[in-house]
DNA sequence: ACGTTTTGCAAGCACTCACTTGCTATGGTC
DNA sequence: GACCATAGCAAGTGAGTGCTTGCAAAACGT
């Protein structure tokens, strides 16, 4: 007797659910955790299924990384500055919120790369972006005058993010990440930030 | 026949070089990718040998991670800051080649955390010290007027920090942290703080 | 009603994993 | 010479690994 349910709870299709489970399985367990048995299992489809679709584990999780990689990209600076204390603010609370969300998978991915490299440019790409458009953004307010800064602007920008990413991502893991409240080292690093480059805030 | 030269090539003995090896074998490869037989191997032993020192694999890692991380400590401000400028510099860039020289072991542990919390304390109380240092060191240079900013010395310490660290463990695998050097950023970011904290810089 | 695509199931393959057992050889100490 | 701690070696256990094969039943468009 089969108390057959296939059909039943099927939320989206198939390829889909294997990359959302082996994304999570990923993040949680690694590479090498991530057993085809696992994914397929936490999917809720049999496992010689995920071969059919995807050939092997190596292009499943290539494809499960690429896939989240794009579906939640980190947020964008406005093209000219208006105020930049609010703009940098909001920027660096949603770059905050997106190495939280993806904390997980950021970290196993960080330490992947050794023996994956092919992960590495797919995965970056967005915190890539992410900085050269923080780069302009501070560059043309410079040009506008709102910055008095001579220095690089490249140093900042890095410092700026590599802190937010790194507190995003460690905290709660790290002990001494806690000292202050996510929002509110935020807002310090961007006002710190914004000192150390005599910023004109506007509002 | 049996060509017999243990003794010969048994530089420490055989539970340091097993310390060692697993320590890098783990920084490469993770927990999981940590066999017993390639450390055993690579330290130039019997498998069974390992497990008689040290019972299994988990308490070799454990003993492992331990031992690394009390053999190597991150740098220490002097107890009252004379030159705030030099001082606080030679300590980022010695926090930066720490986590230079340590960068996979750091980044490979900060994964397994998820899997493995018992390693989280042992590995973190290195860096946990060295911020409460700098805050210290910091705290002080304000009492003596070295510092005009009224703000969190704590949120400042953390941004830098995480910069620096964020900055070692990550250069050379991640893209876009390449722009600058190692040290020039370092310098860079030090003097954004100086200047974000209204320093009094004397030498 | 038809054929095609997608899925499930059972079984198996060759391999690696952590870990154990039983026995032997070596080195230093009394 | 006896003793003992430390090491090696060969073999094996049970569980898991990625991946394949063969076949039957759904699901779907026409």
């Amino acid at each position: 007797m089969v108390y057959a349910l296939p059909y039943i709870c099927r939320p989206m299709d198939t390829k889909h659910a294997l990359l959302q489970v082996a994304v999570e399985i990923f993040a949680d367990s690694g590479w090498r955790g991530t057993t085809t048995r696992r994914v397929a299992e936490a999917a809720g489809v049999n496992e010689v299924t995920l071969f059919r679709h995807f050939g092997s584990k190596e292009m499943l999780l290539q494809a499960a990384i690429q896939w989240v990689a794009a579906r939640d990209l980190p947020p964008r600076l406005p093209e000219t500055p208006e105020h930049l204390g609010t703009e940098l603010l909001g920027w660096g609370l949603g770059i905050h919120m997106h190495a939280t969300r993806h904390a997980k998978v950021i970290r196993t991915a960080l330490a992947e790369f050794e023996e994956h490299p092919e992960l590495a440019p797919v995965a970056c790409e967005g915190s890539a972006s992410a900085g050269e458009d923080a780069v302009r953004y501070l560059t043309r307010a410079r040009e506008l005058g709102l910055i008095a800064y001579e220095g690089s602007l490249e140093a900042a920008t890095m410092m700026l993010m590599q802190a937010i990413f790194m507190d995003g991502i460690t905290r709660g893991v790290v002990s001494g990440c806690d000292l202050l409240p996510a929002d509110e080292a935020v807002r310090a690093f961007v006002d710190l930030t914004l000192r150390a480059l005599d910023a004109r805030v506007v509002a």
